[in-house]
DNA sequence: AGCACGCCGACT
DNA sequence: GTCGGCGTGCTC
């Protein structure tokens, strides 16, 4: 093979076809521009449309013959080049999540700022409209009059006004009637901004003195430039008026210059804080310091477990180790689990940091989150805050990626690639010699045992900062509420502290891990229960709305008068969820002041932050609220938290069930007496005796730990296996079904060629939890294998899913592919 | 993904 | 005969 400049390019193209490197030549002129994580133009295919690529490896031989390889065309260089790390990134999530390599890209780069081809159609030269006018059908003359009129127009906009637009575009083009030009454009672009500044080869003096005393708008303009230096034309217009003509004219005196400058979007520009100091640290914060700090210094990857009661003050820590790590000129990523959780970081660590701080989540608008991208790539900052995909923040000095709340199931994301952010973290971790901080008040089984094991440094700090005392939490048996003829959702107990607590004028938080009024209705006499016609699930009955409503496509329906099968007027209401909950508190409280907050009432943007406004200012008595309300919030003046019902999440049929329902008790009780007073918490449930239930009211995590990890060991669950989730789904229920099988039964049968053990570890294929979405149907595979054998098996599942034999069976079948899933649901 | 090639049915 | 439909296969 002949000696040369070679690079292995991967194709932007969504395609498992093209999901391999692709061998380019690297022209003289290129060779020392081009490195690996260049951005490349590349003519692909035989048609040698130009392509965005990415450069994964050079090398000066090539495995194939030299007549199959072409040039690369161009490096994109007003963009930017990825780093090796982020490429190595990028491979491992295509090996690891088996996705395709274009896709882990896609969550690295900025959305938006990948190449698109726009196709742009004009007329032809010297076209005579008149003439063609009886060789053309109604449609291609539509399109002729647009093109005529507006000179060009996009493929997209042709196709939004003339219908079948690309049939007859082929056409006029092949009748050469019009032309196409291929243009490679971004979503997303830089903001350009006019700036103004007096001239720097003429004084100001001489500048006033040469300036009639007629033109006061000049003198005005000349004079506010003097005194704030360089402006923009925004804010000199707004602050001394004036035209452009105006500006021009000074400047062709020359009294001024005017230039362009890249106006960066500020995101939480509005959020003001105060400075702050790093505060004096607690023997237990001091400790955990201590155990961190050196590692810091000898700069070797070490994931830390720390693990803290709410209230111990971790975000301390955090703020304390990022001093430390920027101070030795390296760069940290923070997450949290939610978005809503960004802002009051982000106010911590300004108050720190100044200005150093970028912010990354998917919230942001495209340009937004472009030039924070940017602000982080070109070392404008130090810090990256965000949620999930804040993981990927581009830094080329990174020292240290702190996860708060590390046992969240948001840092698993939702669509392929199901990356974990953990799971991100460590590999990024390790390839930077990088410190990885997992916080946590409730950590993941899986974490725990790791930092048991000795994989993971173990930090505890079992108290509150301020040492306030914990709240103290009683468990109340609803089943012998309803003995004694309790039917109400409160208990005895819950009604009695809810009512004193108002005599107090303290403040009462109340928890439902479910919205809307009644969770289904049905049919008393046949038992019929109204689902979803696209759906396989129980429609909720908003009553604001006054809507059956689908949790999982929208859809939304009145709610029937008779039942729908067997025509009886008997409708029931069952089940309770937080509107009802508001509705009966409200009765049972007339003297409160009520707020709900859940999903409905905080869809219009920014009546989240009013309600909590007004809950901070006393406004509002007494809080209901689903997930939301339980994490982050801090009012000194919640003294009660009562759980409606404990035990929702407890009975599903997934392993980490109860690992849930003790993370959520713990959660929702760390609202209560965070202040002066102390806090008090009433568990409702119907499984007193639950282990998960026992240990979250004694804040047991250590004896909640013991239990659980025997189960899952007795049962192989994670981390004793590793799991793998398959889901199949597609709109004809028979091919769903044909397709898992067939894929179940060629993956059982390269188990066994490759010597895996399958016993008892594949479950199903079988109906998915949830059977049906948006018409969907769903089947679902589960494999538990021994971890020693996890690669090997990914492997064998990835070449089967590309195989062509399930190609021809699942043509209309999706499949999706979840390894570690958060839970088997 | 995006394009060319090739094989069929309906049309000048 | 030929135009144009889509199923099939390949891309350094
Ligand atoms: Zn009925
Ligand atoms: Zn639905």
């Amino acid at each position: 093979m002949k000696q040369g400049h070679f690079s292995e390019v991967y194709i932007n193209h969504k395609s498992n076809h093209t999901d391999r490197a692709f061998t380019y030549a690297v022209t003289e002129e290129l060779a020392d521009k081009v490195c690996v994580g260049s951005r490349v133009m590349v003519p692909f295919g035989k048609s040698n449309n130009l392509v965005e690529g990415y450069v994964v490896a050079l090398k000066n031989h090539a495995d194939i013959d030299l007549r199959y390889i072409k040039n690369i065309h161009a490096l994109i260089e007003d963009e930017y080049t990825l780093s090796k790390e982020l490429i190595h990134l990028a491979r491992w999530m295509q090996q690891q999540y088996l996705c395709r390599f274009v896709d882990a890209i896609q969550c690295i780069l900025p959305t938006g700022s990948i190449l698109k081809k726009e196709k742009v159609y004009r007329l032809e030269d010297n076209l005579n409209l008149l003439s063609v006018i009886e060789k053309t059908t109604e449609r291609q003359q539509a399109i002729l009059q647009l093109l005529a009129q507006y000179g060009s127009l996009s493929e997209s906009q042709l196709q939004s006004q003339v219908e079948d637009a690309l049939k007859e575009l082929s056409k006029l083009l092949k009748h050469k009637l019009i032309r196409v030009e291929e243009l490679f454009k971004k979503d997303v672009n830089t903001i350009r901004e006019k700036m103004i500044q007096l001239s720097e080869n003429k004084s100001y003096e001489e500048i006033i003195k040469s300036t009639p005393k007629t033109a006061v708008k000049q003198k005005s303009i000349l004079d506010y430039l003097f005194q704030k230096g360089p402006t923009s034309w925004t804010v000199l217009r707004e602050a001394v008026g004036g035209s452009l003509t105006t500006l021009r004219g000074l400047q062709e005196k020359g009294f001024i210059e005017i230039y362009e400058t890249e106006k960066r979007r500020e995101p939480y520009k509005d959020l003001k804080v105060l400075p702050s100091q790093a505060y004096k640290l607690t023997r237990e914060q001091e400790h955990a310091m201590k155990e961190i700090t050196p590692y810091l210094k000898s700069q070797q990857h070490q994931t830390f477990l720390l693990h803290g009661i709410t209230g111990s003050g971790k975000t301390e820590i955090y703020l304390q180790l990022i001093e430390a790590l920027i101070g030795m000129g390296r760069d940290a990523i923070l997450l949290v689990p939610e978005i809503s959780l960004t802002t009051q970081m982000i106010e911590r660590f300004r108050a720190r940091f100044g200005d150093q701080i970028a912010v990354l989540h998917s919230r942001l608008s495209l340009g937004e989150r472009y030039d924070e991208w940017r602000r982080i790539y070109n070392g404008e900052v130090k810090i990256a805050i965000g949620a999930r995909s804040a993981i990927f923040a581009p830094f080329r000095n990174l020292g240290m990626i702190i996860i708060d709340e590390e046992h969240e199931h948001s840092y698993k994301s939702d669509y392929s690639p199901k990356y974990h952010a953990v799971e991100v973290a460590e590999v990024r971790c390790r390839e930077n010699s990088a410190l990885l901080v997992l916080g946590s008040a409730t950590p993941s089984v899986e974490s725990y045992n790791k930092a048991l094991v000795g994989e993971y440094k173990l930090i505890q700090m079992i108290n509150r900062y301020n040492s306030n005392p914990l709240p103290t939490v009683s468990v109340v048996d609803m089943r012998e509420e309803l003995q004694r003829g309790n039917k109400s959702i409160f208990s005895e107990a819950l009604y009695q502290a809810i009512k004193d607590n108002l005599k107090r004028k303290e403040q009462t938080i109340l928890f439902l891990n479910r919205r809307g009024y009644s969770t289904f209705i049905s049919c008393r006499k046949c038992g019929f229960v109204v689902k979803c016609p696209q759906c396989e699930i129980a429609l909720t009955y908003h009553k604001n709305a006054h809507h059956l409503t689908c949790h999982y496509c929208g859809q939304a329906q009145k709610p029937p008068t008779s039942c729908m099968q067997c025509g009886s007027k008997y409708i029931k209401y069952f089940g309770i969820g937080t509107e009802k909950v508001e509705k009966i508190t409200k009765d049972c409280f007339p003297e409160a002041v009520v707020a709900r907050l859940d999903l409905d009432t905080t869809s219009r943007k920014g009546s989240m932050e009013k309600i909590l406004k007004d809950y901070a200012a006393g406004k509002i008595d007494l809080l209901i609220g689903t997930q939301m309300i339980a994490k982050g919030l801090d009012f000194p003046n919640v003294t009660l938290v009562g759980i409606i019902a404990a035990d929702t999440s407890l009975n599903l049929p997934d392993f980490r069930a109860s690992e849930k329902t003790f993370q959520l008790i713990t959660q929702v009780s760390g609202r209560a007496g965070r202040g002066e007073r102390p806090g008090r918490v009433i568990v409702q449930t119907y499984e007193p005796k639950h282990f998960a239930i026992q240990h979250a009211t004694k804040s047991d995590y250590k004896g909640f730990y013991e239990q659980e990890i025997q189960l899952r060991s007795a049962f192989l669950y994670p981390p004793f296996s590793r799991l793998i989730n398959i889901i199949f789904s597609g709109a004809e229920e028979g091919e769903v079904i044909k397709a898992s099988q067939e894929f179940t039964a060629i993956l059982s049968n390269s188990l066994s060629l490759e010597g895996i053990e399958p016993f008892k570890r594949i479950y199903g294929p079988a109906p998915a939890h949830l059977s049906k979405i948006k018409q969907n149907f769903r089947w679902q595979l589960i494999i538990k294998s021994k971890a020693v054998d996890h690669s090997r098996l990914t492997g064998i599942i990835n070449n089967i899913r590309l195989e062509n034999k399930i190609q021809d069976i699942i043509r209309r079948v999706n499949i999706s592919i979840d390894i570690n899933p958060y839970s088997m649901l």
